[in-house]
DNA sequence: AGGTATATGTTCCGCGTTTAGACAAAATCA
DNA sequence: TGATTTTGTCTAAACGCGGAACATATACCT
């Protein structure tokens, strides 16, 4: 029930059926992999005809490719599997947060090549990307035999004008209105993505290929860090708004009365539950309180471990967290009622000490039964949620489903 | 740029096509008729003869009609006008209230037909659906030149399984599931479709023809009244999530330590910003608070005349309501970024002495420069933006998009 | 070992739809 | 009256789905 556009739409040209039959075959055959050219055309509901002229499409431009000979489950003819050809080039992935920048090299699965590198983000927006571009070419360099790179994907903890392909403003970074695509796009000399990093990683589940992740497109992504970012897709479309800023989820109050949050309005859902928040509540002061931050010294690590050792005081400030990432993600649910949501970030770590305490909270505001039994899946950080998200930046493009009426 | 969902998908068959083109056209009429045959042509950017064979499809299909010649503006031959055939078949659109229920005729282009009519809302289930059903065949007899029904659409202020037909909790009609659908169209003997009034709002903007109206397709519509109906259009399609509940802004918090709200949780903004709020502030009383309702002697439109009237304390009642809805609307913008805000209730009718107060509370937690300049227009009564939204609920289907990919 | 059954993949033709262009009809202007 | 322009229709070609036949390849049965 989608209203066609009067001043924007796209007609069905000759070749329209096709590119959209196109584009479902290579899904199926991203999703199903190993998967025949039979298999095929019974997902699709085809006569195998059509089913062997599309792969042979896909082929032609070098996609897909042919690989050994299954086994046949009973008797006739063996069927010749197809791949998706992630041979021979690969993505390249970059997280860039506060203290430290990450690159990571894949594949067009977003199947990790390499090992992840890092280093410390300097603060300046030119010296950054002096240094990036630097690495990354280094990154490429050491991995010759993964073939030519398709393209690099840059999360940013910040919001991003797709367009300009500058950051307009990270908090965290001190950043304003930097550009970083064409600068790193010159440098590098291969396309360059931006995007902020909540919605990067709500891409990297959608995309993700692990079935019990495949969910019905409505899906929300919590990352609770310095900052909290949130990315949320609706209906297997990154939900942009009309500025590229939508899923500012953070900055929606808990308290209108509450602490003053970095972005400079009070009590914000990421004034209560950031990694700052926490520690400033475990050391009794305001978050907003001048004074060296705490962070530098002792991390959210630290009090998750001094927590897990019996330090009431630490599991206190990690439990009233908890309690309010509940009650925020009980407004998340309440808005967009998605299908599933994750929840990213150190805290994860800590997820079955709090676990309980986040359910209940989202219980206690939730409007109906159904959105208290939301799905909350945890990201550990080891599955490295922002670069894989960097990556589907560049290697999502080539699968989406084409834009029709 | 949306995944394909690998499970869920339409493959394009050998009408796709066309189904898609002829869809583009009568959108297309529905928007700029009158309009010629080449005057299709042109804006699809197809051959005439394309644009003739689709309209020739729509014309047998009655879905348009051919009009008078029209004026040629130079010289050539003189083109036939095409018009959306909304002869001769009407739609009934159905608003329920705590109050009163409405009943307004209209034809597929929602242009009203007859004066609206309501009687008092029963408080059971049954004995709304039996008067409903009277009241929608009586205005049907009565409206016999306007042709055959083409379906019934009904409002209702809370939340509605699509699948069902049934409300399934309706807190200012104390209804929990309720099935209307089905004994409606058992009664009327004419398809009856349901759904929330703030979605239905949304959805009669998003429909509206008025070419101010025509947005990108990413509009929220904020209904103030008793309660906080929300509705939220995302790319041109109705925000439902996963068990079309989406869009409930109205119980995210402005303050957890607020004031008890109808839904139990507290510091909801309905609890700020709602009728009753608003009439509760002024009697200096908790909204929570029990004994006799305001409402029934002394409603907002009483409290409104007093402000207007010069009385301080009901301006001071009012023009907090106005500061927590700019407030609320922030996060709004900050999780949704839309191209364009409706405000709806009876509010509105003291737009003029709180706007500014709304524009500046907005702009106090809105996150960008841009968001505080996100296009907020107020929606008069007059214009009954729930029963065209109910209306919309029966035209609109025949107009959408084609599901396809 | 040979025949039969079954599954895969290819090829061919019918038909619907877009694309391109020609043509008739209708109206204006010189 | 004739040239020009615009509208609307018609025909042929290109493209892609729909359906079925055919060749290929493997397993099972006798």
């Amino acid at each position: 029930m989608r209203k066609i556009n009067p001043h924007d739409f796209k007609i069905a040209r000759r070749g329209t059926s096709r590119e959209i039959n196109r584009q479902i075959a290579l899904n199926l055959i991203r999703a199903h992999q190993p998967v025949s050219r039979a298999d095929l055309a019974r997902l699709m509901n085809v006569r195998r005809g059509v089913a062997s002229l599309l792969v042979s499409e896909l082929l032609d431009e070098g996609l897909i490719f042919e690989g050994a000979v299954g086994e046949a489950v009973g008797r006739g003819r063996r069927p010749t599997f197809l791949y998706i050809d992630s041979r021979q080039r690969c993505v390249v992935g970059v997280d860039i947060r506060a203290s430290r920048t990450y690159i990571l090299v894949t594949d067009l699965m977003g199947r990790q090549l390499g090992t992840v590198s890092s280093f410390q983000t300097p603060k300046d927006g030119d010296l950054l990307t002096q240094e990036l571009a630097r690495r990354v070419k280094q990154v490429l360099a050491s991995h010759k035999d993964v073939g030519a790179c398709a393209g690099v994907g840059v999360a940013v903890p910040g919001m991003v004008d797709l367009g300009a392909g500058s950051v307009l403003h990270a908090p965290t970074l001190g950043w304003h209105n930097v550009n970083l695509r064409d600068p790193l796009t010159a440098l590098i000399g291969i396309p360059v993505h931006i995007e902020n990093s909540g919605k990067a990683c709500v891409l990297a589940q959608l995309w993700a290929t692990r079935a019990d992740v495949v969910g019905s497109g409505n899906l929300v992504f919590v990352s609770v860090s310095d900052g909290l970012g949130v990315g949320v897709v609706v209906n297997g479309e990154l939900l942009r708004g009309k500025h590229n800023t939508a899923g500012e989820f953070g900055h929606v109050p808990l308290n209108i009365d509450g602490p003053r949050c970095s972005c400079g309005a009070t009590g914000c859902w990421e004034a209560y539950v950031s990694n700052l928040a926490t520690l400033s509540r475990y050391f009794g002061r305001e978050l907003s309180d001048s004074g060296p931050k705490p962070t530098a010294t002792f991390t959210i690590e630290d009090l998750i471990a001094r927590a897990r050792a019996g330090d009431a005081k630490a599991m206190a400030a990690i439990n009233s967290s908890a309690r309010y990432l509940g009650l925020g993600l009980a407004s998340i649910i309440n808005a967009l009622d998605p299908s599933r949501i994750f929840i990213g970030g150190e805290i994860t770590t800590a997820w079955s000490l709090i676990e309980p305490i986040v359910r209940s909270a989202v219980k206690e505001r939730v409007l109906t039964e159904f959105g208290g039994s939301t799905e909350i899946h945890v990201v550990p950080a080891e599955e490295h949620p922002r670069l894989r998200g960097a990556v589907a930046l560049v290697a999502a493009p080539a699968f989406a489903a084409p834009m029709v009426a």
